[in-house]
DNA sequence: AAGCTCGTCAACCGCTGTCGT
DNA sequence: TACGACAGCGGTTGACGAGCT
């Protein structure tokens, strides 16, 4: 086990902090700021561990703490930074100006979270929930049929479902199966040289006194491509980023691709040959898969039910943006195009709902946009 | 009115990373 | 290099209040 917990050595105090103890402590920081933690309470008169002194100044009593409730421009950025860095509240915090880690932290576990959860997406790859639509294994189990013969007769089955565009794009890069291998870590470097172009992130993320964003990204980034069984932030993330170029995210939502691939691979076959393994495959086929996606013109998510596919021409593009990604998404939690980024669904949101919205409101109205269809024939109710 | 459940959030705990010796 | 001290982080807990039965 760890150290012994600071405070139960001599008869510390622990718990709610009372008035007095706070004016003590602002006090004491305002006149000598608080240096060493460990020496400032007794230095300020608090019975009190240096540890939980630090925690109620910075979580509370520091004067440039905004308090009240999240606006939804503060939950937009929290979602979008949350689906880059996970769960690094810190490294969230210090790009909410005035809000704190733990606030951030509490206000995810008990609103953003449960909303998502709600609207059927997994808050920690904020990816539609797979465990719900279990597409991933009837796609596996077909590539893994005829591992280097695409087994069409059943990906056509998903069709109900999926858009054919997609198990096009998928039927293309098994046909590349054979081209030359390169390494996938030039792959990667290019996916993270790309990441690192400062100017494709808002300002508003890339403040002089916060950390490293693009090392965090690298950091996740490296991981993602690295690991199996890793929930894969960076996807989804890149995909939510407004700000990021076409090219950007569609290399960044190839590089999942590849990697949700690899899963599928170690998933179910350890000794048969791997053909997501031929991790070039994608990086060759960039601009080809790029071009196909860009020349689509919707990639609705498909009903069970065709009659019920959503609507295209709808006047409201982004319910068309929310259809694509969960459509796209549903197969491989990938391959979105970058003008149906969940992030202009956000954003339509914030278009429509202003600060003072409520969190009904709120919901309600993003539910609506990231509403889709489970297919009839999936009955996710023993799941829900 | 009383008891219960649930949501919220301040605070704590244990761990990790960094720095100095 | 090894070790200890310290700051900071993320997960978890528990007190409290609101709402429901």
């Amino acid at each position: 086990m760890g150290r012994a917990p600071c405070c139960d050595k001599n008869g510390l105090k622990k718990g709610p902090w009372t008035p007095e103890e706070d004016q003590k402590l602002i006090d004491y920081i305002q006149d000598h700021g608080h240096g060493s933690w460990r020496t400032l309470p007794k230095n300020a008169g608090l019975q009190r561990c240096g540890k939980s002194c630090r925690l109620r100044w910075t979580n509370y009593l520091r004067p440039d703490i905004k308090r009240g409730r999240f606006s939804f421009e503060e939950e937009e950025i929290i979602i979008q930074l949350h689906s880059v860095l996970g769960n690094k509240w810190s490294a969230i915090a210090a790009r909410l100006p005035g809000r704190t880690d733990n606030e951030i932290k509490n206000y995810w576990n008990t609103h953003i979270r449960k909303r998502l959860l709600r609207m059927g997406i997994d808050p920690v790859t904020h990816s539609p929930r797979l465990d719900l639509l279990d597409l991933s294994s009837v796609f596996n189990s077909s590539l893994y049929t005829h591992q280097s013969q695409l087994n069409l007769s059943r990906l056509l089955g998903l069709q109900q479902f999926v858009n054919p565009d997609v198990l096009r794009i998928a039927s293309t890069l098994l046909s590349q199966q054979q081209q030359s291998v390169a390494h996938q870590n030039e792959t990667t470097d290019l996916l993270l040289q790309n990441l690192q172009v400062q100017n494709q992130f808002p300002q508003q993320f890339v403040q002089p006194n916060s950390s490293n964003i693009h090392q965090e990204i690298q950091n996740n980034c490296t991981t993602t491509t690295t690991t199996t069984t890793t929930p894969t932030p960076c996807t989804s993330a890149l995909s939510f980023d407004p700000f990021l170029n076409d090219q950007l995210v569609m290399q960044v939502n190839l590089n999942q691709f590849q990697s949700n691939h690899h899963n599928f691979a170690y998933q179910n076959s350890n000794d048969q040959p791997n053909i997501w393994q031929d991790n070039n495959n994608v990086a060759a086929l960039q601009t080809d898969i790029a071009g196909s996606l860009s020349g689509l013109p919707n990639l609705g998510f498909y009903s069970s039910d065709q009659s019920s596919v959503i609507d295209p021409s709808s006047e409201n593009s982004n319910f068309n943006n929310a259809a694509f990604n969960f459509g796209a998404l549903t197969t491989t939690s990938v391959l979105s195009t970058p003008s149906s980024s969940p992030t202009e669904l956000t954003q339509s949101c914030s278009t429509h709902l202003n600060s003072s919205t409520t969190e009904d409101e709120r919901d309600s109205y993003c539910s609506e946009l990231l509403k889709f269809e489970i297919p009839s024939i999936l009955d996710v109710s023993d799941f829900m």
